[in-house]
DNA sequence: GCTGAAATACCGCGGTC
DNA sequence: GACCGCGGTATTTCAGC
């Protein structure tokens, strides 16, 4: 991993559709070096997949919500049946498990704040693991995405 | 928008680099017809870009940290200006506005621990309208992607 | 063995029925 | 919705360093 292909990473995570040329003469690389180090990058799954990213507000009806959770003080066999749970359930988007007096964050989006209401019973009112959970709503989500800053990569790896 | 652009956006959500015709026969639907459909909803903006998703264990010295983020009683310039400088700054990936007595939850991505006290300090200690903020380490991010759920939304349309 | 250019194959795209 | 033809892009192969 060069620098090259911190580049290209970059390029990626903005607009995975434009062509390896394209990619390459914003970085100053041959289109076939270019494709060449992008296939890798899928080798190795640095690159995990290619996804569409929908625009919210030409969907009907999507709130969000973030959900704080506390466990009950239970085994490591309870927290991983309350992940696998979590993890199953499509309207989770997000499940990050933190440091600290929360065990999770989780980033729920339903279509209304009934279906919301739902899940919540569903999920987290009758998992007698959740000893307490909190939620936020949000009013609008201002920024969105899952790229990673590779700026600093680069300097470390000199 | 009906069942078969529902079904299309949760494909493309998932792997926005299959073929359309691959696209089309999971979904009993032809090549054309789906490629048309594809078109006009890129068209319409509901598919608003493709990006790649990079595997963060096979990246070096990546941290995450949800924080949140209280403000002073100004007016809406000051939340605007704030708002603009935290959505500049690529090591914020994601930017909450939040419903309550928390303004905002942002996710912080850095790679290591100096790099988010030097945001830290930069964005939240050194602006005057923000009065309180509390971070949160993330031990492990269990699942993060910005897939909308349309199953429910499908029943809606009916 | 790695890089850049040509050849091939594939897919997206528009038109037409 | 299906068929066909064009253009662009990815992928393979080959020549040169």
């Amino acid at each position: 991993m060069d620098d090259f292909d911190v580049q290209i990473l970059k390029q990626l995570q903005t607009d995975s559709r434009q062509s390896t040329e394209a990619v390459g003469s914003k970085i100053g690389l041959s289109a076939s070096s270019c494709q060449r180090r992008i296939k890798k990058l899928k080798q190795q799954g640095v690159i995990q997949t290619e996804v569409a990213i929908l625009d919210r507000s030409k969907l009907p009806n999507i709130i969000t919500t973030i959900v704080e959770i506390t466990l009950e003080k239970g085994g490591e066999q309870a927290l991983n049946a309350t992940l696998d749970d979590l993890n199953n359930e499509a309207s989770i988007q997000q499940l990050y498990y933190m440091a600290g007096d929360i065990d999770f964050v989780v980033i729920v989006v339903t279509n209304n704040m009934e279906e919301f209401d739902q899940l919540s019973r569903k999920l987290f009112m009758s998992n007698t693991n959740i000893k307490k959970f909190t939620t936020k709503v949000v009013i609008k989500p201002h920024k969105t995405n899952l790229s990673i800053p590779l700026d600093k990569l680069t300097n470390n790896s000199h």
